[in-house]
RNA sequence: GGAGAGCUGGCAGAGUGGUCGAAUGCACCGGUCUUGAAAACCGGCGUGCCGCAAGGUACCGGGGGUUCGAAUCCCUCGCUCUCCGCCA
């Protein structure tokens, strides 16, 4: 969320910025304001009440102590009136608190500059393309009948198994899941990415703390019975690290890595792109995460999107490199860039990887912050990325390279899967 | 799952109703001394909020209660440890 010294400071500034979400928050940021006000004259007050019982109660003790007994009981009548009323603005506070804290997180980040004005994903800006499209046979397929023709995903026993979006994993179709799980971590731990292995269900605290909670959109599966979430990715546990923590200005970066399946309920989301691998309820997915000093942040996120960009460089996949407009940037980002694969059995881009820069909009929840050289604590600057996110790219791997024999593997993913063809 | 013990500042650990935001030790930072370092000595050393500041206020796992006054007593939730049970 903002950090209320900032809508302080720069009202009419967060307002103008966060029009190219088109969004007119206007009313919201006014409403925080007069919100923050009386939640200082309240704070004000209660201070000085609890200020004067504090020192009536120290008196109490010392005419105790000097035996003044009948005095100290007559002072006790005068706290009366003074507990009543700090219990009545402990009260008011909790309840300006609280809506404060609601106001705050209807509002988005604020778009960096650079992020173009846009309603859609049409709206979107290429920044780079790589790569030439495969011509592909007149008779290739989608990847849906490919992963059939060579028994590489059964969706139906998914299905039978659990429901539609489990897809179920045989043969050399699960051994690819494992070499492109495999071949992604160990290229994020040589880049100087910390894996981590987090756990998969996490508390409402962790929830909050990154923004997936209040879960509007019920996009996450919940485990009542213990009160836990399944994650949706794990950035979720890997950001939550950070919760609570103070770090030395010598810490930074901070770079994390970790491999997740993530459960996602994907409500409200049929049609055509739900098609074979292209949105499932469950997926893997390695993550890449940094912890910045505010000051880096956004050369570390280009170094993150480079490096993404070279996973696909050596699976050979062509992709082009976008800047979301503001009206396609996801709530809690200031900065996304999304790469997209193309996949030639359905002939369109598909989105694989998203590198947001979060600035301090996620650690102003989680409070993880630094102590700068100034003394003063300050918060972090939090980025993370899918590097890569493994449907999609498996889709795309077997439409792009499937001619008369089957399916090419390319060469650097040859020594993860053990087999150059599948066939 | 059952029984017991516990949860205090970066760590260790004292504190069982007032003078406690909290002793002490270690770690850390600054200084004196030294050619340099170590040792020794001196000083500093949690976080949030309000305030221009002085200062005030809150926080001893979370929440609630008793009391003029709670780290300390009570309730409740969470977690940790030990023993037992079950188990990959």
């Amino acid at each position: 969320m903002l950090t209320l010294t900032d809508i302080r400071n720069k009202r009419d500034e967060i307002e103008k910025a966060l029009a190219k979400r088109n969004l007119q928050a206007g009313e919201t940021l006014d409403a925080i304001l007069k919100e923050d006000e009386n939640r200082r004259a309240c704070q004000s007050e209660l201070d000085a009440v609890l200020a004067e019982s504090n020192s009536i109660s120290k008196e109490i003790g010392n005419l105790f102590k000097s035996g003044k007994r009948e005095e100290a009981e007559a002072m006790k009548v005068k706290t009366v009136d003074l507990k009543e009323r700090s219990h009545e603005l402990k009260e008011k506070q909790g309840q300006i608190d609280e809506e404060l804290k609601q106001l705050l997180y209807k509002l988005p980040n604020v778009p960096h500059p650079s992020v173009p004005l846009g309603m859609s994903d049409e709206d979107n800006q290429v920044e780079s393309e790589w790569g030439t499209k495969p011509v592909l046979a007149d008779n290739a397929v989608p990847h849906w009948e490919l992963t059939e023709r060579y028994g590489l995903i059964d969706f139906e026993l998914g299905v039978k198994i659990t429901g539609a979006g489990f897809p179920l994993y045989k043969g050399k179709g699960a051994k690819l899941q494992r070499a492109l799980i495999q071949f992604f971590l160990d290229n994020a731990t040589d880049a100087g990415y910390t894996e981590y292995m987090p756990p998969l269900l996490v508390n409402e605290a962790s929830g909050i703390g990154t923004g997936s909670l209040p879960d509007k959109e019920g996009q996450m599966y919940y485990m009542p019975a213990d009160d836990l979430y399944l994650i949706p990715t794990a950035e979720v546990p890997l950001t939550n690290v950070f919760r609570d923590v103070i770090l030395k200005e010598g810490d930074f970066p901070i770079k994390l890595t970790g491999y997740t399946p993530c459960f996602r309920r994907e409500a409200g989301s049929y049609g055509k792109d739900v098609r074979g691998l292209n949105r499932l309820h469950q997926f893997d997915k390695v993550e890449i995460v940094a912890i910045e000093h505010p000051d880096n942040s956004y050369d570390t996120q280009k170094t993150m999107i480079e490096y993404v960009q070279g996973l696909l460089e050596k699976l050979e996949l062509p992709y082009r490199t976008l800047r979301l407009c503001g009206g396609d940037l996801t709530f809690a980002s200031a900065l996304t860039f999304d790469l997209e694969v193309w996949s030639a059995g359905q002939g369109r881009w598909l989105e694989v990887s998203s590198i947001s820069n979060f600035e301090t909009y996620q650690s102003n929840r989680i409070k993880a912050r630094y102590k700068g050289e100034d003394g003063k604590t300050h918060l972090v600057h939090t980025l993370n990325g899918s590097a890569l996110a493994l449907p999609r790219i498996v889709a795309a791997l077997l439409e792009n390279n499937q001619d008369e024999k089957g399916i090419r593997i390319p060469e650097a993913l040859r020594p993860y899967t053990g087999f150059d063809y599948i066939s």
